[in-house]
DNA sequence: AGGGAGCCTGAATCCTCAA
DNA sequence: GTTGAGGATTCAGGCTCCC
């Protein structure tokens, strides 16, 4: 339980062989620059240096590092080494070296969506995590996770078998009665973990620049120790690693050569502040207000859908007149005036110099309202279309029937 | 437009020099399994330098591969390098060596959900592919996505500015008006895909255990090519990369080693007809069959989207007066007659007592074929009708500054 | 030409105001 | 007071532009 301050590599060395269970490393990612990064209030800046000579000076820094930790883990200790594209692949050659190739466990991919750039190309939205074991005997705690919702229940509870014809098929006895499976957990955990990225609003920041989130830290000390055994972050900063550590009862030992990161760990570790992202806890779902219905009528006309706006559902990629185009569809139960009315409202601040509003249903047939509102057009769904067409067609048919 | 049988590293050297638009490899298995054998056993019975002497004569051969792939590829062009996860990294330290790591674009990761295994540690559910560009002038498409539900619209749609603080701020007018942001199309594609494995009963077709989903290789297509350019795959296998690209209307080059390979490549891409509506009749899969735009339609009305019938665009879900009502789109460069005529003939052994044919350009105004053909209901696509609006409040605000 | 300052972007939060 | 809809804010990365 000590946060120390100096460099790593003076420091490292001085700790005991064979003492810590899990090294999570988040080292400088060869980025070339300096960070930077203002508390919120203003008042404290925090920055580390990444710039390095050459790629080969980083590279046997990191091995020295990487050789340390090697000695002071024990034989079922684990290591997670954080890293990003820009040295990735010279960072795993390096964990071959170290560690043995036949210790590689897994590359876990750290998927997040984040504001997006003007960067020509696909937008960086991941980065990487490579862990290493000591041996082949590392401690694993496996974690299981829900079923995916299109899992349907026989799937999970019936045992299952090959049939004469080598299809899997579910195990029923002589009577066709049901056989259960083996007890299940659930999912096994994979290595692609999607885990937001720390929000610029989020309270849980310390203006430390380049922070993670607690909930990654929480599941790398998870899978790999139990409560009790010694959690070393090298790198420590601000101390995320160690506020998940103690949050999770573990032991930790936290090192870093910037004397405010270690002031502000040790501040941290004394009030732990963990916010819950509020999208993981209600899911992604809970901000999808449409249904498929209304998605595929904005898809078809290559309207991009917008959620959180009760007036608008949508808007045209393009611009027509130099301005926005807003889309609503008529919701069931919604009389074509209310629909009109919402959109309208919604559209003010907007600018638009056209609406669209696309009818389902036809309640107030004989307004004629792309006379009356010239900037709103509106557009009979296909299924209103069809549907009338149908009507007509038995009329005239009937009609014709009466001759 | 070849198939070519024989070694890449005899065949590579007779293409022409800057003539190719796109490279994607995902090189041949055999490498892999050598490596597969080793970590399998999982003994320390081999030397860490016979395994690395496989791994150089392995890397030697792809730094041939690779430098003949830079040589025929044009300034603009890309090379996108699937890799195998156990030797990722070694190979991106040779791309760095062939193409420069400043041509380093992305490192995309390929994400699917994957039956759970009782390995120890984390499930294996993603690949990677390195995308390298052959000069900092490449060609790339953006593909713009829809904004997270919890974007609000604002953001999007208004301008920002800094205010005298150093502040980013909305702007606004003198009168508080709001400014309005330029044309935004949507979120860029990020580096991360999450695309489904190929379902089990297409890949039982074809049989060929290592093919990727078509999806994946018509993004990489998309994002790095226009029609008409060419598309080389020196690993081609049972032809899929050549497949999409025929489809999307790009020239392509395939080559293998094995004349199975060949063969069945050949096959699928002189019969893609037969072939690919196998492959892909399975539900979801049917990615290749139809644009975007047509499907978005069939889904806005709930028609199944029928593959490859070249008259029958798909079928309503539910049957009007007891038989089925099949549904047709008017192509670009296709006239509302001919269009008609298509449909009727293809519909004729199909007993259909009603059949839709849905408009999207005007070429015959003045014909009424509501009338003139009572089982045709002939529907304007949103778009035309949309754009037909448009047109008419054009006119009339002329008429009115007429006045 | 090269380096640094400043601009643009949008995800996910915080905050405000109205009902 | 309580709720919640929707407006406002912050951040970092890649770009452009300017000196």
């Amino acid at each position: 339980m000590k946060v120390l301050h100096d460099d790593c590599l003076t420091l490292l060395p001085t700790l005991e062989e064979d003492s810590v269970q899990l090294v999570y490393l988040d080292p400088p990612f060869f980025t070339q620059k300096e960070h930077f990064l203002r508390t919120r209030d203003n008042s404290t800046e925090y920055s580390f240096k990444d710039n390095w000579r050459s790629l080969e000076e980083y590279l046997s820094f990191m091995q020295n590092v990487l050789s340390q930790c090697k000695r002071v883990l024990k034989k079922s200790g684990s290591i997670f080494f954080h890293c990003d594209k820009a040295a990735a692949h010279h960072l795993r050659v390096l964990l071959d070296s170290v560690f043995g190739s036949k210790n590689f466990q897994s590359e876990i991919i750290w998927a997040y969506k984040r504001w997006s750039n003007t960067k020509k190309g696909l937008l960086n939205s991941h980065q990487t995590i490579y862990f290493y074991s000591k041996s082949a005997d590392f401690k694993f705690n496996t974690i299981y996770t829900a079923y995916s919702p299109t899992t349907n229940i026989d799937q999970i509870l019936q045992a299952r078998r090959r049939n004469g014809f080598g299809k899997v098929v579910y195990h029923r006895d002589e009577e066709g009665q049901v056989i259960l499976a083996k007890e299940k957990k659930g999912v096994p955990f994979s290595d692609v973990w999607s885990i937001p990225f720390l929000n610029p609003k989020a309270k849980e920041r310390v203006g430390y620049p380049t922070q993670k989130p607690i909930l990654l830290l929480e599941r790398i000390i998870q899978i790999s120790t139990d409560s009790g055994d010694t959690v070393l972050d090298p790198f420590c900063g601000s101390g995320t690693t160690l506020v998940a550590a103690k949050l999770l009862g573990r032991e930790y030992i936290g090192i870093d050569s910037s004397i405010e990161a270690i002031r502000l760990a040790e501040k941290r570790l004394t009030e732990p502040v963990k916010t819950d992202s509020q999208l993981l806890f209600t899911g992604e779902t809970s901000y999808l207000e449409k249904t498929d219905y209304e998605r595929a009528i904005l898809k078809s006309i290559d309207a991009l859908p917008v959620e959180r706006n009760s007036g608008i559902d949508g808007f045209l990629r393009s611009y027509i007149e130099g301005s926005p185009v807003s889309v609503r569809i008529q919701k069931q139960n919604e009389d074509l005036e209310t629909a009109k009315q919402k959109l309208l409202r919604a559209s003010q601040s907007k600018n638009c110099a056209v609406m669209i509003l696309v009818r389902t249903h036809r309640t107030t047939e004989w307004l004629n309202y792309a006379q009356e509102e010239p900037k709103i057009m509106i557009i009979d769904s296909y299924d209103l279309v069809i549907e009338e067409w149908l009507e007509r067609r038995k009329t005239i048919e009937v009609t014709s029937a009466d001759k």
